[in-house]
DNA sequence: ATAAAGTGGTTGCGTATGCAACTAAACTTA
DNA sequence: TAAGTTTAGTTGCATACGCAACCACTTTAT
């Protein structure tokens, strides 16, 4: 067991567990901070929204791609939304198995509201940061997702 | 909607989304490197069975504390990881409502083939990367962590 | 044109997770 | 010591996620 152990502490030396520690924490700060605000959101469909309000009417696999999520997990997710009125599908004239997504009224009422509190989650988390910091940061970020990005499963286009 | 716009692209400017995607690469790459290596552990079952080999028979709150998780969902993973018999629950005598958790001889075994894939995984995903810019991104990370730690609900001591 | 290959979406299955409600046990306090 | 409070763990409920299998529709190749 001594081989295991002796290994066990170069893993606390690595960036690992600080990205694990770090995102549970912001997680959880941010469904705190839907909740203390009443909006009746989870951060993935907050995600969702977000991307629709950018570009309306995407069909459902560019959103899995953009959003980084299996297809079927987006399949679930947009039926979820979908209860809450908060997106829509509508089927693709043009190919009979694409679904559009479009975001409703309601759902746009819901990101209008939503939108300052994430931001104000961000200024609240990166408080005391200097920006050349979060920029080192943003760049170590990206690094790590290239390095990772060895040939993915998300091979399909953005659009 | 106008100004939801605005606000979306101040979004794309914070460490928010580069975390998310980063944590997305990084969980898949981890998944697929223990599939690759036969290795049958998801990414939680890994980091407890690390906790439990450096300091075995930890209460189930502890162990929650540690790991960053709710009580409850604490009690489902070693309920899934005692049916593969990777750890057990004994419980206290000298207290009737504590269990301690136990890692198993398979547990070390999985655990000793497990880490160095973790290892490699780490060299694989900070490749290119400088001390200085991984020692940024910590001390970036733990000053996240310490902004949203506002008295969280894991006030539970870490024994 | 027809067979083969590829694509978009859904569903079954297993896993993980948080919150709230609950039980049993321990601790505090009046 | 009895009543009230806190703590450890479990369970119901809801969300999210990936993989694999599957169906229907498209596209490609012969």
């Amino acid at each position: 067991m001594q081989n295991v152990i002796k290994n066990i502490n170069e893993i606390e030396k690595s960036l690992l567990p600080w990205l694990g520690r770090t995102m549970k924490g912001l997680d959880f700060y941010i469904t705190d901070a839907f909740k203390r605000n009443n909006i009746n959101l989870t951060k993935a469909q907050f995600i969702l929204l977000r991307r629709l309000a950018i570009k309306d009417g995407l069909a459902q696999h560019n959103l899995a791609f953009i959003t980084d999520r299996d297809k079927a997990s987006l399949t679930r997710l947009i039926s979820t939304m979908e209860r809450k009125e908060l997106v829509h599908r509508k089927p693709s004239r043009s190919d009979k198995r694409v679904n559009h997504v479009f975001i409703t009224e309601k759902g746009i009422d819901i990101l209008r509201v939503g939108m300052p509190v994430i931001i104000e989650v961000i200024s609240q988390f990166q408080q005391g940061i200097s920006p050349e910091d979060i920029q080192t940061t943003i760049k170590v970020l990206e690094q790590i997702r290239n390095n990772v990005n060895t040939e993915q499963h998300w091979t399909t286009e953005t659009t």
